[in-house]
DNA sequence: CAGTTTTATTACAAAATTATGATCATAAAC
DNA sequence: GTTTATGATCATAATTTTGTAATAAAACTG
């Protein structure tokens, strides 16, 4: 699936908390402790669902909420509150607000993944397991794999995340470290230059199509997936 | 993103420091270590933000950020004010007087340019990242690249940041010397003569349209990128 | 017009960045 | 408990970029 996940949560041990179970289920996981690093993890490349903590500081979780909706690259970004026990009077404002479900504090780590699941498949329908074609490319999210005609391309698990993200996310530089960031996920400490060494593989898989010119070198910024030269 | 960034500091040692951290990110930074010269660098071509060190010698932070806030073409220049802890009631007047967000040292890199970029986006959501056309002639921050028709133009990283920023400063002449500080950031030591270099490859680059008379030489002042003959 | 100043151009070596292959550690599979 | 994959780093090669200096060309000055 690998969606990529944004948290935003204030308490450190929840937060942690939810970090490692998502991870564990094999979402990408980008955190942020408050309202301005929530924000500014909000631009592109959007994530594909932000759990959000119902009050924390800096701005409440409604706030938050709102402010996604407004903003028309944002609006359909699902949103999963997270509430305590008892503010049931903030799920009805919270789903007022647009959000698509809530969770109240405590839950399982099932019931989590379960809803985020539900959610996700609810509301991407299409862009996170259709099927990508860039001329003549196929990355098929749903088999897990990448062929050009009936050839079948083999790669790393690595080298196929990345290549999902350039394909859905073109036409852009990412430098190392965002690449890292929606790759790999953050709080991960890696080294930067890794990224080179997967690039080189990736591109070293999808060379027998010609396809690598794709996958461009944009040198002092990063790298970027584009059908121009 | 490649902002410009006013630094106003007067210890020179925290001065060092942000304009380390900054340029780490990958910003273009000045720095100020007075009342005087900060007035001096804020003339056009204005900085996208200013960090203002709260109390510093030669006027306060807060009279810098009213005589901000009175000048129309510097009004909209966003301000974050350093403060050191405890001084809660300057927060309230800074905030008061005009600052869009402030940061209690001691604070970390992290914080910092999280709440950089946090500014910058609220107040310029487009003109960093906004594509930008100037007789056929393409200029896309985001997948930092320069186009006419569908011809892609190469260049490398300081002609591309030359570029930007005469398409966002037409119109005027600059000198080497201001070129220096807004396209390599001061504090680097670089001949002057090396502009007139740049400037070379630059127009080199985008010679093949013919849009290299865009710009100008004006002799004995500098250089200008203009529409006009 | 000759002399002076300023800019244009070219060439080149140093510096920075990226590419690539090999290695080692670790996790997954058998 | 091996064997096999996979992933991160390191070391080194290959490229590109950059600053400077040297020279040519152009633009002023008187």
């Amino acid at each position: 699936m690998t969606a990529r996940i944004l948290i935003v949560e204030d308490e450190l041990a929840i937060r942690e908390m939810l970090t490692f179970v998502l991870e564990q289920h094999g979402f990408v996981v980008t955190a942020a402790e408050d309202f301005d690093s929530a924000l500014d993890m909000i631009c592109e490349p959007y994530p594909d669902l932000v759990l959000l903590d119902w009050m924390f500081p800096g701005g409440s979780g409604i706030q938050l909420a709102k402010r996604l909706r407004q903003d028309e690259f944002t609006r359909q970004i699902p949103i999963i509150m997270l509430t305590a026990r008892g503010e049931e009077e903030d799920k009805v404002r919270g789903l007022e607000v647009g959000a698509d479900d809530y969770i109240t504090k405590p839950f399982s780590p099932k019931e989590l993944v379960a809803r985020i699941k539900a959610v996700i498949r609810r509301s991407s329908p299409t862009s996170l397991e259709e099927p990508i074609d860039v001329q003549g490319l196929m990355l098929d999210p749903i088999s897990h794999r990448v062929t050009v005609g009936d050839q079948v391309l083999e790669m790393g698990p690595t080298e196929f995340r990345l290549l999902h993200f350039f394909m859905t996310h073109p036409e852009r530089v990412y430098s190392r470290e965002q690449l890292l960031d929606n790759v790999w996920g953050t709080n991960v400490y890696v080294e930067d230059r890794t990224v080179d060494v997967h690039i080189r593989r990736l591109r070293k898989a999808i060379e027998p199509s010609n396809h690598d010119r794709l996958i461009q070198t944009v040198r002092g910024a990063g790298y970027r997936f584009s059908t121009r030269t």
